[in-house]
DNA sequence: TCGATAATGATAACTCATTATCAAATAAAC
DNA sequence: GTTTATTTGATAATGAGTTATCATTATCGA
């Protein structure tokens, strides 16, 4: 990916906008609004460019789909609604947790993934079922 | 599965020995021991049953294929070993993370991942590289 | 022990995310 | 504006994990 094009510039423009995390089906989703008939072979194409570069992490959470967002390059968590299923960033950490593991054992890092209600969820309640 | 088989007994050994989640090939592998020639097929169905059964637990780490563990029924962690790839229990937790979550979000269960070294390669370090 | 039927093993098929292919479109250099 | 090589879109192919198929084997109640 050396030349700048409309659909790399809506890829990207999409990815710094969304403030969360995004699966490769939703960064097409908003970068198709720039874009329309954006493919998903360029979505993945530019997802792998950026990621090779440096300018995009690769959020891996339990049992889902890698997420995508850029990179921040300070340690921090994530939030994923169990509502609506989008994943926030969570910017703080209990901090370290070697007491946490048997003994012996070596703690070098660890990943903590919060599930729930976000904000809009957390206020917009499904209604009491029929 | 309604018939107690050398092979469905093998499986649940294999899982209930192993003190630690394991992978389908894994599993395949400990029980294969006690069965020879046993496959992956059957390691699949019985898993399938199982899970089903709530006899066994699914356990879901970033990125990595599932494992499965007899159902604890209690709220654990687990730490990864990034040098042999084994996963094992953590039975403490730092409790709730309610005030790690932006304001307005409702957390209602957590995951929380250790990676390091487990004991083993804690005391067995590599050599030198040459 | 026999018979009904469920489980197994070998393998093909499937799922689904991701990657490769290639003709057409389009940046960017000239 | 023209040229040339890169990117795109459509689609086929891939890869890895998991599931289905089906003839054979084995469990277990009678």
């Amino acid at each position: 990916m050396e030349r700048i094009t409309k659909q790399s510039t809506a890829i990207l423009n999409a990815i710094q906008a969304a403030q969360r995390p995004l699966l490769a089906p939703e960064i097409l989703e908003a970068a198709a609004l720039e874009v329309p008939g954006m493919g998903m072979a360029t979505v993945y194409r530019n997802i792998k460019s950026l990621v090779d570069n440096g300018m995009l992490t690769t959020v891996y959470l339990p049992g889902e789909n890698p997420r995508y967002e850029p990179s921040h390059h300070h340690h921090h968590h994530h939030f994923h609604c169990t509502r609506c299923d989008k994943v926030f960033d969570v910017h703080d950490c209990p901090g370290d947790m070697q007491q946490l593991a048997p003994k012996g054992f070596t703690v070098e890092s660890h990943e903590i993934t919060l599930y729930g209600a976000c904000e809009t969820c957390t206020l917009s309640p499904p209604p009491p079922s029929a």
